[in-house]
DNA sequence: TTTATGTATTATGTATGACATATTTAAATG
DNA sequence: CATTTAAATATGTCATACATAATACATAAA
């Protein structure tokens, strides 16, 4: 085709117009207001109806802007009452997103592996925070878990692994991870469920791991745990591999 | 005021009552009917008409919902054409939200811990997946590195961790760990500056690092990365203690 | 017949005006 | 002065209209 070659060769001569549409705009110049005006979590937000004046567009596009602002928690709006800038929360949305049907593959897999890379290098934070109620709670959770490992159920994994980064005292590495639990359950769904004779030779048990905490340090924790992940190393890697190549 | 003790003791024998929006209702119908249908990415999404007609509800709220849908980066609205379904981002609006000046103090330390654990966590990727290229952009990196670490450079950190990011593979962590850097380069300013003198006495350089890679395995690597990152392990560690006393 | 141009349709983007509702403020009343 | 009433306020919702650009189709030129 004559046109495709045209554009084809033009490409590269004339740049492509790129238009940002009225919302667009609005928002960003929201954005350079509140970075100007220094604006901190709490601070009132211009009225709708100040702010289509001062821009000089309709109320429609300003409520758009600000709806995509609300929706990435960077304002609350109340009823009635007015608009305030918020502390933004990072995982917003991020439960809305995470299933794995609309997700591609390459980011689940992307996703997993975060997971793993959370959970051995999580060790530091761990053994410098750890309070003797965590091991408390670790084992009662233990107790809990029958015919584990020889039964394998997502509940006692998310119970258990969910207690563990409680001990690190970060909120949001804790919110992010039970966020993954979906990912993980579905990864484990998929074809990864453990028969008991698929389980390594040296397998580290839920116990071990706490034995490990209890009386370990940050290295033989994370020696433990990835002998405990070392069949999820192992096949993310394989398939990983599989992807590239 | 009674009032007040009033709701006070009220408050636990009594739910408040909530009340969605119908901009709140569309929304979730929305996402409900999109697994209901098990729609993926690429699929089309009905009108903004048809869905007016069919939720009972005007054009305004149906396209505040859509708008949320498209913030999070699930829908993708083509002009005049129609919205499709859009593998979603996960760090979406991410970027728009790390400015240290509207992030708290807390929600800061949990990111810059966030990416301390990450650094740690990621060996087993790392000697999982690295290849010869690898090794040789690090070396070619440390060459530009002039007078480190006697001068410490965010540059210089931001382009040798980037790199070493790369090798693990993994886009989506990748794209976060640069997401995070503004958080690191602000914690860096704010006071954490490294003098000459402050540096460990077996401070790891980063030519030391990329000799870990070389020629160690995932445990040499991460003892070495430990002792490059220390000053933040110590710090992040100290402040968390004082919020929590 | 093929190609390029003009045209109608379509769906999102934008504008305008109105009303509902709950909060706050101010006024009025006892 | 305290309490109640009324008014002003700001977001949420509705309805309608038009602008604009992508697509498909029709048409004229080669």
């Amino acid at each position: 085709m004559s046109k495709s070659e045209t554009t084809g060769s033009l490409r590269n001569k004339i740049a492509p117009i790129i238009s940002y549409s009225l919302t667009d705009q609005v928002e960003t110049r929201l954005l350079d207001l509140f970075k100007k005006e220094d604006l901190r979590s709490g601070d009132a937000v211009p009225k709708e109806n100040e702010l289509c004046e001062a821009m000089g567009v309709s109320r429609t596009v300003i409520r758009e802007a600000l709806t995509r602002l609300k929706t990435i928690g960077l304002i609350e709006s109340k009823k009635n009452k007015g608009m305030i800038l918020k502390e933004p929360d990072l995982l917003i949305g991020l439960d809305k997103l995470i299933q794995p049907k609309i997700l591609s593959e390459e980011t689940l897999q992307d996703m997993f592996e975060m997971r793993l890379v959370l959970e051995m290098g999580i060790a530091e934070l761990i053994f410098a925070r750890i309070q003797p109620k965590d091991i408390a709670d670790l084992k009662a959770i233990l107790k809990t878990e029958k015919n584990y490992p020889a039964v394998f159920e997502m509940d006692f994994e998310a119970k258990f692994h969910g207690r563990i980064y409680e001990i690190a005292r970060n909120n949001t590495l804790m919110r992010f991870q039970s966020m993954l639990l979906p990912i993980f359950q579905y990864v484990h769904d998929k074809g990864m469920k453990l028969k008991q004779e698929e389980l390594p030779k040296n397998y580290v048990t839920h116990a071990l791991l706490v034995k490990a905490i209890e009386s370990g340090n940050p290295e033989k924790y994370r020696d433990a745990m990835k002998r405990h992940l070392k069949v999820h190393f192992d096949r993310t890697i394989k398939i990983r591999k599989l992807i590239t190549d």
